[in-house]
DNA sequence: GATGAATGAGACTTCATTCAT
DNA sequence: TATGAATGAAGTCTCATTCAT
């Protein structure tokens, strides 16, 4: 398989082009950068691809960026920037019911059916061995503190009495954030592996809803014992 | 990992000449391809070093497999009826409660650390641009087919009153089986990014307690309205 | 260009296959050899193919021929002698005149649309870089003994009084004999380039009359005074 | 032959580092494509070779041509350019006879020993199976052009009275110029074969004066009855 | 700053040839 | 004799990176 692999045209969307404004120029490459990484993959991308992109010549790259790997960094540490900025206006002075800030939060952070975040995912996913570091950075920013805001917000909820306090937070917190991820990822092939398509909605709404009731208070959660206490976060109630 | 070693830049070493063994070889070409692949990533491997691991010289790679990407498919393909085998395997002839059932099927399908499996996952995350119709394959018959049977546990636990009937059970067995997916393929990164760690069994183990909480049948269940019934598989209960 | 160019699917006519008569096997092999080399030029041909074609390996071509060229060799060797045996039968014993055997020969060695002859004569001209030797063997004993045998047969109709003396009987056979050569070769390209075409019976009956045109005896061959009448092999006439 | 030398396998010099000559290049690595390709034949001649040759590395000649069959083409769409270029040019505003015009087409076409001109010649020969599109692209713009020319000609001179107007003319044109373009080209063959040489003013005289001889009228053409008269152009006159 | 020509290390792939069986 | 697994030299093409202009 030569170049592209996702189409023999690259579905590539072209911007308006050369508007010179020089000190922009560093964040239209990065925006060229992730809009071609994302739609090829990090290593069928050529830099002239890139630059092409953003109307300039493949030398102007090296103005700004020292390597192919550092404009790889770049543009995700900008993209990731921008995804946390937004997710923590969310919750900025919010304090209803942690149910309710939860769904705030998986709302903000997956609704919306973006291909264009789809597809930064699936780069992401796809670089673990062509640029680890980032990868690893990516992973420390993204999904840890996903799911770290999910578990303490779980531990609001137990805190205010809205949940039990006897479910692994932390591993719930991690299992929605991470299978959140897939399946948005996944839906890139639901036109050829139809049997992965599932609406945006239904996903998080169901997500959240699946959630909630594992987490929900039980006057009487009699049988279910844990089978391996020892690795609870908080000790089993009563 | 039986005959070579996969380090960094595998220096070919000159084998005693030809050791004819023509019909294990195309299995020992499929095994080592699939360790170095994991090892490094499907693009950082040159097929010189799958020979190197495999013991032969690039060209006998040829004689077994057209190229790079069939090979890569086959030992992919190998692997996965190895996997769905075992899987199959756990299930004969059970017939305990739904519970019980889908504890043994997750403890088969991703109990016990393995970091072989672990780098396959990671191979696999890594070929969505380079290999898509690899990809979708392995998606198409593999997690599908993962959710696909947790699904259709659950249904049988509704069915005999042990779960709920309201549940969003498909979404729960995609979110866990890829939520699942994804934190095993995190652990590869538990040394340098500590916050990712967690052990195997408290992941499976919480994840199930955390699923069957969820799908607990209630006597009230009494606060939660659904936001979007209409994407319920079944309409809500009592 | 990868591998074949004639065809996605070779052209190449399948015999019988597997006669073992041991003795026969370098014939067949030899047979086989010219077939696919005609049909997909000798560079253009693996070993493999070869083989194929006479229903064994690889590795039995070895047992018979040191390598790819004196394969080559002796397959035009082998085709050549049957050639010049038919050609040499032709005038075996005739004694009409110089220009009846000349039609006899032109007829013999051109006539009858032949496209295994036509691909063979295609081969070697394609081998002159590849296989030096072979083409100047083959130019030694084919074209070259081809006007010779032309030139004679003038020579003859000169002595006869047949044909004019003073013209250079050499140079025409030499253009008679590979113009016709060239246009043979040609019409394997008649489908995609149609002013390629012609018919072989109008080929040869026009250049037959055409050289006899030119060979007749004048009473008063005036104006036209050879230029160069040096390189004449004899000197001019009148 | 300028810069590198088509020795037998040239040793790649290092030379003092890029040297822009970016509105040169491509021509030069025409040229230098032609002049290797010629010398060696197209499959024995390494990319390598041709940057040598043009004083540049390999990867500057996929800057200029995607491939090596593109390299090839167009050394040989500027070859002919050029060579049809000043055929053209001979003929312009000339009105003489006809014979005088042949003679002046065949010179310029034909004339002068011109090893460069006879490899590539060896050159095209030898594309038929390698690039066969490529070969067909001569084929329709070199030799049929070529006979298509010569055959107006001679229909000029039948117009003019010069010529008798029974005869063949386009298969007396397709064998005079196919038959000079195959003994140009066995010249290369001298050498080693002396039956081959023939030198090139006699080869062009004698095979004009022949092809004069052919065409020239007469008062009683008696015996030679055409055996397939239906073929010729004009019906045999009386 | 920007260009784009040029470099050169790499990696895939082909296939004639060898040789253990 | 015959097989076909294995070798390994060779060649095409790619593309990140450099640097003269």
């Amino acid at each position: 398989m030569p170049r592209g692999t996702v189409g023999p045209t690259p579905p590539v969307v072209h911007r308006p082009r050369r508007q010179r404004r020089p000190d922009e120029r560093p964040f239209e490459l990065l925006d060229a950068a992730l809009r071609v990484f994302a739609a090829r993959g990090y290593r069928n991308t050529r830099l002239e691809e890139v630059a092409a992109e953003a109307g300039v010549t493949k030398g102007a790259v090296y103005h700004y960026f020292s390597d192919k790997e550092e404009l790889l960094l770049r543009a995700l540490e900008q993209h990731q920037e921008r995804a946390l900025g937004r997710l923590n206006d969310v919750l900025r002075g919010r304090s209803g019911p942690a149910s309710e800030r939860l769904r705030l939060v998986l709302r903000r952070a997956f609704g919306g059916e973006d291909p264009a975040r789809r597809d930064v995912l699936t780069l992401l996913q796809g670089i673990a061995h062509e640029a680890p570091g980032v990868y690893r950075r990516w992973l420390a920013n993204g999904p840890v503190k996903g799911w770290r805001l999910v578990a303490s917000l779980i531990a609001e909820g137990v805190a205010a009495g809205e949940f039990r306090s006897n479910a692994d937070a932390e591993v719930a917190a991690r299992v929605v954030i991470t299978g959140l991820l897939g399946q948005i990822i996944y839906q890139q092939y639901a036109d050829t592996v139809p049997a992965l398509r599932i609406g945006n909605d239904r996903l998080i709404d169901s997500t959240l809803e699946f959630l909630l009731a594992a987490l929900r208070p039980v006057e009487a959660l009699p049988r279910r014992q844990p089978r391996t206490p020892g690795h609870r976060k908080q000790g089993g109630g009563s």
